[in-house]
RNA sequence: GGAGGGGUUCCCGAGCGGUCAAAGGGAGCAGACUGUAAAUCUGCCGCCUCUAGGCUUCGAAGGUUCGAAUCCUUCCCCCUCCA
């Protein structure tokens, strides 16, 4: 199947700069970028799409370079952005970028004749003087095309305005691709919809300055059924650093994904051909088969197929209700911890130890949860709130599983 | 620089001297129902202790009051219009 077509299947192409694009897509190669700002340090579940974007036009014979915001990061882009934000330090923005220069790593091939790149405009912009930016970039952009950006007018309408600092964001960006053009070649600039304005500033920014073409496009942001955060669990972001989101809480939020995305995500998000996506949209949805396969994928994706495999291990091992838990599995990947056997001989109030495990928010917190029947020790319900977890409450002589409503649960193992 | 409007608990948004830990909605958490789904209904939703009480919150710092989120002063920030 040709590029184009897969990637209109799979609705991944939003905005296109020029209606030739699909064709060039299908019959030259190119260098295309895509732009990861440093405003943490790790990418989330959400920069999945234009990493992933990336890797299918590589697969497809193209040369992609992952840009890493150092600059770009410093100035902070007002797309998408209701508010203002505030500035991150330098070394932060230099910390992250390091951090995520090497999770974009993994997800390109770096060897061949379409080598992946990884660039960082900190390299470019750091000697790149005030006035000779105003007189060599901001001279090309007119005030009227700046103020008519989707991202500029929001934020006029809005009662928090927006700062000269991020207005100028989509000149440092437009340089970014000029450079990119200038250096490697780069015709092709990708991103989310948000990322429209930036992108087509870059694009007439080149064909001004240098009468040559230069292209676009954006896939979807991806939004959910009801509204509008994706990446988002009780536990916050998802991300795709396994300190901050391990492998098992990866696989669980896609494996809780509504009945009503998880055909789009299986086409945004895996590399599955589409034939095999609409075998499994069409199966019994209270099978999860869609999202059993969505959450392998991806987590394999982030984090390895062994990891992926753990991670459903232990989701079998808690949820298939089998009186025979195997801790083991659980504890190689979901929540877990240990406990000194010594508190354990003396008793330690289980309010204690959900606020301890962060089951629960504070001992108070932890009063409500047991009080309203949603906290199960060794997956019996808890019926008193002063309940004490003692020695005869271990398993195997050394697990104690505590859970919290239907499926947070944390593994204690004492030591 | 001038005139006016505004900053409330995660978000939106009421409150405008005591009955305010602060209406309502959203989000979130839990329960029932289910398929570790959706929708629906119910409870919880500052912290600590407990079902009485204590503590800390309404941009910041002072002040007036028996008593303030509500009044006064100064400061910080935002918005709109004018320059």
């Amino acid at each position: 199947m040709q590029l184009s077509q897969d990637l209109t299947q799979r609705g991944l192409l939003e905005q296109l700069s020029d209606p030739t694009l699909p064709q060039q897509l299908d019959t030259t190669s190119l260098t295309v970028y895509a732009g990861f700002d440093p405003t943490a340090d790790s990418l989330h579940i959400g920069s999945l799409m234009p990493i992933l974007m990336l890797r299918r036009l590589q697969l497809a014979g193209h040369r992609p370079i992952a840009l890493v915001g150092g600059a770009t990061g410093l100035v902070g882009d007002p797309s998408g952005k209701a508010e203002e934000r505030k500035l991150l330090s330098r070394e932060e923005i230099e910390q992250n970028a390091c951090a995520i220069e090497a999770q974009l790593r993994r997800f390109l091939d770096f060897s061949g004749p379409q080598a992946a790149a990884l660039v960082n405009n900190a390299d470019w912009f750091r000697d790149f003087r005030f006035l000779d930016f105003l007189r060599d970039v901001g001279k090309h952009f007119s005030l009227s095309a700046m103020l008519g950006k989707e991202s500029v007018k929001l934020r006029l309408e809005r009662e928090q305005g927006i700062s000269y600092t991020e207005f100028s964001y989509m000149l440092v960006q437009a340089y970014d691709y000029l450079w990119l053009h200038d250096h490697s070649g780069c015709r092709l600039q990708i991103g989310a919809t948000d990322q429209w304005g930036n992108i087509t500033a870059g694009i007439e920014f080149i064909r001004r300055v240098r009468q040559s073409p230069a292209y676009g496009f954006t896939h979807p942001l991806v939004v959910n059924a009801d509204g509008k955060k994706f990446g988002k669990t009780e536990a916050g972001n998802v991300w795709l650093d396994v300190r901050r989101t391990s492998p098992y809480q990866m696989y669980q939020f896609f494996l809780n994904v509504d009945d009503r995305d998880v055909g789009r995500y299986l086409r945004y998000f895996t590399f599955l051909s589409l034939e095999e996506i609409a075998a499994l949209e069409g199966a019994e949805p209270g099978s999860r088969l869609a999202q059993r396969a969505l959450a392998r994928e991806v987590t394999t994706l982030v984090h390895g197929a062994e990891e992926a495999a753990r991670a459903a291990d232990a989701a079998s091992a808690l949820f298939s209700g089998s009186a025979a838990v195997d801790f083991a599995a659980i504890g190689a990947t979901a929540p877990h911890g240990e406990i000194a056997r010594a508190r354990l001989v003396e008793g330690v109030a289980l309010i204690k130890l959900l606020q301890e495990t962060g089951l629960s928010p504070s001992l108070g917190g932890a009063r409500r949860d047991i009080g309203g029947g949603g906290i199960y020790v060794n997956e019996e319900r808890v019926g008193e709130i002063e309940r004490v977890v003692k020695l005869d409450d271990l398993r195997e002589d050394r697990f104690i599983l505590l859970r919290k409503g239907k499926k947070t649960y944390y593994l204690l193992t004492a030591v």
